[in-house]
DNA sequence: CGCTAAACGAGACGGTACGTCGTGTCTTCTG
DNA sequence: CAGAAGACACGACGTACCGTCTCGTTTAGCG
């Protein structure tokens, strides 16, 4: 019937070396610049193994960004959503001040930007980190914080664009101050109505 | 002194074929398979001739696209912020959805992640894009449609970050209805203040 | 311990391709207007092929020389002096007068001079060349056909010195009547003795 | 009358800092080596200078050689052809054992046997040195030294052969022994009759 | 335990494109 | 209007990687 295996196993340490200077290598050249040679040398590995287990350089590229793109921002619960987005904020936009960590993320989107094949699981992490801010804003809205018929989805681009658009420029930074106007920018554009000041 | 010049001047002919063959050859192959050999053969000019002028693949891109990215967005004055901002972000939005734009827009990001020494002219671009929705604001500030002391900046980020945002990933579109939704909330994040009820 | 070798050994067909393209090329084009491109082309061959084994164009045609240069002329045994050298002289000079064979010579002369990495090989070609022609004599000087002390180097330069200074000048040809005089010369010059008849 | 002309005249100093640079960048780096474009630079001059007087490369060197080849070795007149022959020889020899000059020789008869362009003002040297050598011998041949019907363009072929043979692979010296048992061999070669002692 | 077979590090292979340099031609400006 | 400066189209230089192909070695299951 089916031959179940012969010969040696692959070997699993070759392949996480290849992910971990994949991930390294990305950060340090970019996708342009990324080669397989470097790879394999940094990796320690023979350039064969490479090609025997993805068809190309945007497949490693490709695995590398999925498997790093895990890292999550914990949710804050203050009861109230303009000092839980402000938090939220804060606790990303610290991390992103981060030069290797924004390094790496513009990289993963210049790659993306590239070679579409890079693009699925980096889109695939981008999706989860959009998903962590809506729950935080469906929160709010299940408060009644929020008008009915808020676009959470709006709101979250609106984020995520703030942040992205001067994490790759870098004309501007992304401080403490950033992090509560955008927080107020996003409480304000979804109040429940101008008509009843509020209370509570 | 100053030496005023001496030798052949620049041939603007070449220039211009050079760009030309270059917006054909990156609509024909993309940012990568872009080959400076093949950019010349087409140009029907010496590969030195690139190199004397363009300092990498990138550069000849990048003014490729800068040549052929002139559209400007004529500046709405309608009186009204919220009308003025809604009509500014329709026709920015129409601009981008078409592929071709948005495709030369990615791609000049990805160019300058890459390669930083291609990114002032793109900044640049950047920049002066930004500064049109900034007098737009700042007519809305001077008519009292504002809080004093708005940040303009963070609101023209937070829009120009939606628009970048959504372009780069292309996971939700930049409709009218987006449009108005971003003039809303730039308004709202911006009003004057909660206390005096407006009087129409 | 000692590591015996790791990857894939040297092609020896690629090396004889290579030294066969350079052999030809050389007598088509010269050492001027010897192109590794045009030698990796010909040969069926990377050009990398080339810079691997080889440090620079001098180095191959060196190589391509020393293999060449392996046509040997057979020693004539007549018996007398004057006879040996009469027919080593013809069948060398009949050689010569081939434009295949003198152009390569030339040209491998040329690479001598311009390049002293090539030299190498050459000179033991000459070398050997030489020691052909110094055998003959020796069999003389036993045969006491020359005079005690005679140098039989200068003799087998002089030989040769005419053989290369008509070859590359080309004023006057290479045949049967100049290597009948060259013998003669050479006896004459290595003469016993005025034994009987002279004086003085 | 003659036109008083009109513009710059020609400069000739720019000519002849051509040649001077030619000889010098010769000597320097050889034929190969020797670029159009250093040479214009060493001289001072612009490359369109060069090519506006010289078709080529090769002219170039041509006329520097030309230029350069004057030196004479004067004629001795002792009376006796052995002892006239071994004073010119060692005249000669010593010129050539000058590493500069015998240097400058080889480049010539390399960029002779490169291009054929170069090799006539080449030819026309060696012929006149020839011619020197042979108005020494036919001295001797009217003097009744020589036996009727000797061939003394092949004698000087012979001396001159030793002369470039040594000069250009320099495995032994042209000292003033080579230069006695040139003269020995070529009396010898050329003596009058084996038979018929000599009457004077 | 010995055999077969696959995976491994290493690296040579035929290629393509790189960015630089020199060619010979052609402006352009200065003296 | 000759001459320097230098831009031009062309093409070879020597290098870096491409993706493929041996090599000899290591490691696994199967008989």
């Amino acid at each position: 019937m089916e031959r179940p295996h012969t010969g040696r196993r692959r070997n699993e340490a070759a392949r996480e070396a290849v992910i971990d200077a994949a991930i390294a290598l990305l950060q340090d050249v970019g996708y342009e610049g990324f080669t397989i040679e470097r790879l394999a040398k940094d990796a320690g590995v023979g350039k064969q193994t490479v090609y025997r287990w993805w068809p190309s350089k945007a497949a490693v590229v490709a695995e590398a960004i999925g498997t790093r793109a895990q890292h999550t921002i914990p949710l804050p619960d203050t009861g109230a959503l303009g000092t839980d987005l402000a938090e939220f904020f804060q606790t990303t936009f610290r991390q992103s001040e981060d030069p290797a960590v924004i390094n790496q993320l513009k990289h993963m989107m210049a790659a993306s930007i590239e070679n579409p094949e890079t693009a699925a699981p980096f889109k695939e992490f981008l999706a989860n980190r959009r998903a962590s801010l809506r729950s935080l804003l469906e929160r709010g809205a299940a408060r009644h914080e929020m008008a009915d018929g808020t676009d959470l989805d709006f709101l979250t681009d609106l984020a995520y664009g703030l942040l992205w658009y001067r994490g790759l420029i870098g004309h501007r930074p992304l401080d403490d101050d950033a992090a509560r106007k955008l927080a107020a920018a996003l409480v304000a554009a979804s109040a429940p109505a101008p008509s009843a000041p509020s209370d509570s």
